[in-house]
RNA sequence: GCGGGUGUAGCUCAGUUGGUUAGAGCACCAGAUUGUGGAUCUGGGGGCCGGGGGUUCAAAUCCCCUCACUCGCCCCA
């Protein structure tokens, strides 16, 4: 293997990978724009502390997988890790708060410090939808149905489920994680090692394990619905009755957890069995604590985030490269007039290709491999007649036609 | 961080119990066709056999280490 390969994790998207990916973007972008959502980019690295308050001293994610380093000045900088806790900070720094409520859509890079694995890598890149600033359900199922909508038109949705569950507000939380580590705790020495662990630092996770005896234990623990306080449930309800009326399919998933602390109420993933022990393609929820944990004021929200390169994985309908027309100059007199001419039809709107190297016959090799629609011919004998030959390179059939003919000629290819 | 699998040409893979100069298909380049693509034929360029060490008269082949990829655990998009 020599030298020059990528850092682990990390991999070139290449020109056919780059439109699958254009094809999720795009589709997501048009979609929140057609649900209100503005477009926003914050920046891929932040001080270290916007993600380290905000996700948890104890999440993985900001135990062993964060990029952090020293800048030049001193300063500490982590690689955004996600994307949520930074369009916190720009709604708070932005003063952004003025202009409540907001819905923002966000794509670019994401790195996380892991071992990779399919639709797993260490800098990947996601699409994001949130709502800030609106504390009732509707906002929990319209950020839902916008996700479900964004997997539908990529052709996804029915190769997915979406689970959902309740948190609840803090207080049901904080009973429920109480009942919790009180029934594990006494069945402690019957745990797996990881949920022993997962007892300490958090409780939840234990709810979502796959090792058989813990599950056997989960079968019996104590359930979160009974243990949202009257608020909460209702808040669930109406969520989960918005989307039967929207006719959004999903199950309930008592075991769904989060691994940032930052949630509360609404957690949802949609999840497909295509992609091995990486479900989650679109995952989210509710985060009303995390702008004033930040040191904004209190400010409800909702939102999600989805793998670009899990979503192109499963995507279907992604446009093809397009067919340029092959300009092919012949002889070195036609050289200048062939350049001219490309860039008028450039100008004009057609994708042209420019022949560089090479004779006739090379130069309309290459026009087939790269699958152009057309071949334009343009040497010696044509400029002296004033014409340029055009090959349909799918009938095969040729003309010589006038400058000014041209335009339409290559228009009724398309 | 932990466990399993795999590393031979750009890609997919052969390579016998260790034995001359490591092969095929596809792709690429050139020619047959000096102004005409797809098909065919002919020729050509391409390999530290992932890297390092060891065993041996001899290693792509056996052993050890290492790196990468891959699948799973943890966790997550």
């Amino acid at each position: 293997m020599s030298r020059l390969q990528p850092v682990r994790g990390t991999h070139d998207i290449l020109p056919e990978d780059g439109r699958r990916h254009r094809h999720v973007v795009e589709t997501a972008r048009e979609l929140s724009e057609r649900y209100g959502f503005a477009e926003i980019s914050t920046p891929i690295f932040e001080f270290t502390d916007v993600f380290q308050r905000t996700l948890g001293e104890t999440s993985d994610v900001v135990t062993k997988e964060m990029y952090t380093f020293q800048d030049r000045g001193g300063d500490e900088i982590t690689l955004r890790p996600e994307y949520t806790a930074g369009i916190a900070r720009a709604v708070i720094s932005g003063g952004l708060s003025q202009q409540l409520p907001l819905r923002f859509f966000a794509h670019g890079p994401m790195f996380r410090y892991e071992r990779p694995q399919k639709g797993r890598l260490r800098q990947f890149h996601q699409i994001d939808a949130e709502i800030i600033g609106v504390a009732g359900p509707q906002a929990d199922i319209e950020v839902i149905c916008l996700g479900a909508e964004i997997l539908d038109n990529l052709g996804v949705l029915d190769r997915t489920e979406l689970q959902i569950n309740s948190l609840g507000d803090a207080e049901s939380r904080h009973a429920y994680r109480d009942a919790l580590v009180a029934y594990f705790g006494a069945h402690r020495d019957a745990l797996s090692t990881e949920s022993q662990q997962r007892l300490e630092r958090n409780p939840l996770r234990i709810l979502d394990s796959k090792d058989e005896g813990d599950r056997a234990l989960v079968a019996e623990a104590p359930r979160m619905e009974d243990y949202l306080n009257e608020d909460s449930a209702s808040f669930f309800s109406e969520v989960v009755a918005g989307l039967n009326a929207l006719g959004v399919s999903y199950s309930q998933n008592p075991h769904l957890v989060r691994g940032l602390d930052y949630y509360s109420h609404t957690a949802f993933e949609f999840v497909t069995g295509e992609l091995g022990a990486q479900g989650a393609v679109i995952a989210g929820g509710r985060y009303d604590g995390l702008i004033e944990t930040m040191g904004g004021t209190p400010t409800p929200a909702v939102g999600w985030a989805g793998g670009i390169e899990r979503l192109a994985m499963l995507a279907t309908g992604a446009p093809e490269a397009p067919r340029p027309i092959a300009l092919i100059p012949v002889g070195d007199t036609a050289q200048d007039a062939a350049m001219l001419l490309a860039y008028e039809l450039r100008r004009a709107g057609f994708v042209v290709d420019f022949g560089y190297r090479g004779n006739v016959t090379r130069r309309m090799k290459r026009a087939d491999r790269i699958g152009a629609r057309a071949a334009l011919l343009l040497g010696e004998d044509e400029i002296e007649r004033g014409v340029i030959t055009l090959r349909d390179l799918d009938s095969g059939e040729q003309q010589k036609l006038t400058r000014d003919a041209l335009d339409a000629a290559l228009n009724s290819l398309y």
